[in-house]
DNA sequence: GCCAACGTTGGC
DNA sequence: GCCAACGTTGGC
């Protein structure tokens, strides 16, 4: 299945992405149920996703990636140092996943969050929906075809 | 288990 | 920096 991640570029943008070669970086620190139920279950190796760029000067979708591993231990949740560290963690038990996904294509410009919005077709894209807060999002085949064909419009 | 208060996200 | 929308917390 197509997904959407979203992420702050300066945190880690298409770039960082693309800079991490063939094995990929890993996608840690979601802490939302919700989007964590999704990388623990249903994120497999293979699946293509869309890299949207958020709080940023330049917020849209800004390329695609693959994943690469599929869910395990985020590894910052044991890790005192990190922002995402959770005390109550061990490595028996703990709440959090992360996935790994390299680089597939970095988009000549950012899809903008207008342009996807003005998009007939992607009027259920949940990235696009108000209020929406999801960092991984789920999106259909059509929709993930869409913003591709709208990347060479 | 309800729900008000609070904190966070994220576009603008 | 503002603020709408949402998730989480905690008292009851």
């Amino acid at each position: 299945m197509p997904w959407v991640f979203k992420t702050e570029p300066t945190e880690c943008s298409i770039d960082d992405i693309g800079a991490a070669g063939a094995d990929g970086v890993i996608w840690e620190g979601v802490r939302n149920y919700q989007a964590r139920n999704f990388l623990r279950d249903e994120v497999v190796v293979g699946d293509l996703v869309l890299i949207h760029h958020s709080s940023c000067a330049q917020i849209g979708v800004a390329g695609v990636a693959q994943v690469t591993e599929a869910a395990f231990a985020d590894p910052s949740q044991f890790q005192q140092d990190s922002q995402y560290y959770d005390p109550k963690a061990t490595t028996d038990k703990f709440a959090w996943y992360a996935v790994k996904v390299s680089l597939v294509e970095k988009f000549a410009r950012v899809l903008t969050l207008a342009e996807l919005r003005d998009c007939p077709g992607l009027a259920e894209l949940v990235l696009v929906k108000k209020g929406n807060r999801l960092s991984i999002m789920p999106a259909t085949k059509q929709q993930f075809d869409l913003v591709l064909f709208l990347t060479k419009t």
